[in-house]
DNA sequence: CTTTAATTCTACTAATTCCATAGAATTAGC
DNA sequence: GCTAATTCTATGGAATTAGTAGAATTAAAG
């Protein structure tokens, strides 16, 4: 299961997709996006939120401009931003133990065999299966018929 | 990430399926495994242990005979029981979100449609990859080799 | 330069879940 | 009845999760 953090995070990802001006010219977005709009369409608390934009923005999926009309936007492309980047980021490992995981991997303090470890083997499994699906959606795809009405449409 | 529960109910079973008589006459096992044993070997708190087996007793996973020369045993075979089985009597839901799940479905609170959310139609997809490899590996695949001598060898 | 309205950052709290332990009750065999 | 096992319920501490508070900082606009 997700975290509501990362539900969250999937939600204003989704929201700035929707809403910055994706017409770039120098290479960083015309267009802000507020912590306060994403926090109240979305129904997320604000502070909260605040929270999670930073972390965003500190994994570079987004960032931020101060100030009276500052906000976020993407500097990567939400195309380039897939859903196994976020879990990532968010909720840490996919894998489902750390001896299985890539990007964590650590070793199981009373383990003598990896290799022969059938358990392992089988979670090993159970991720590249996982990162497959994970890695084929980015927020662009998401965002995608998503969003519908400022008043009424998150769907996650 | 799987609980530590998970992984000892793990480590449990599989050192059952290795210790239990497998010589099924009248349908139930003849020989018993003590709780005893299978915390000192596996290394698993005692009584966080005896929890466990509770549990997977309730889930139909295992039974036991008290007194004293009593102890737990398979009530399914081995081969019977998934990883996915265990996973969700322990950890629960295997899909990322409640709206995903088969086995414990739940309504996100904001949702104004479902068939449209593009999120879940993805966190499906993990689902169902996830179920692919988890209800394919049983007890009695990671039994096989995983245990190699009551001194040394867990392997998760 | 001052005001204003936004983000940034650090710290804190409340609630929940996870991990583990304690101990009394129960059961079964000798 | 004694012993050694499971059964069951309760409890406690640690870790994580979810959310809050408030001061500091930034940048645009009047």
């Amino acid at each position: 299961m997700i975290s509501k953090k990362m539900k969250y995070a999937l939600k204003a990802l989704i929201h700035i997709a929707n809403h910055q001006d994706t017409n770039v010219s120098d290479g960083h977005a015309v267009e802000y996006v507020k912590a306060h709009d994403i926090a109240e369409q979305g129904h997320i608390p604000k502070k909260f939120l605040e929270q999670i934009l930073l972390e965003l923005k500190k994994g570079r999926i987004i960032n931020s401009k101060q100030g009276n009309v500052g906000g976020y936007y993407f500097v990567k492309k939400p195309e380039q931003v897939t859903l196994a980047d976020v879990y990532r980021l968010i909720d840490g490992p996919i894998a489902l133990v750390p001896c299985a995981s890539k990007n964590f991997y650590e070793k199981c303090d009373d383990c003598p065999s990896e290799e022969e470890c059938s358990i392992r083997h089988a979670l090993i499994q159970v991720r590249d299966e996982t990162l497959k699906v994970l890695e084929k959606k980015n927020i662009h795809d998401l965002a995608k018929g998503t969003y519908i009405d400022a008043n009424v449409s998150w769907t996650i």
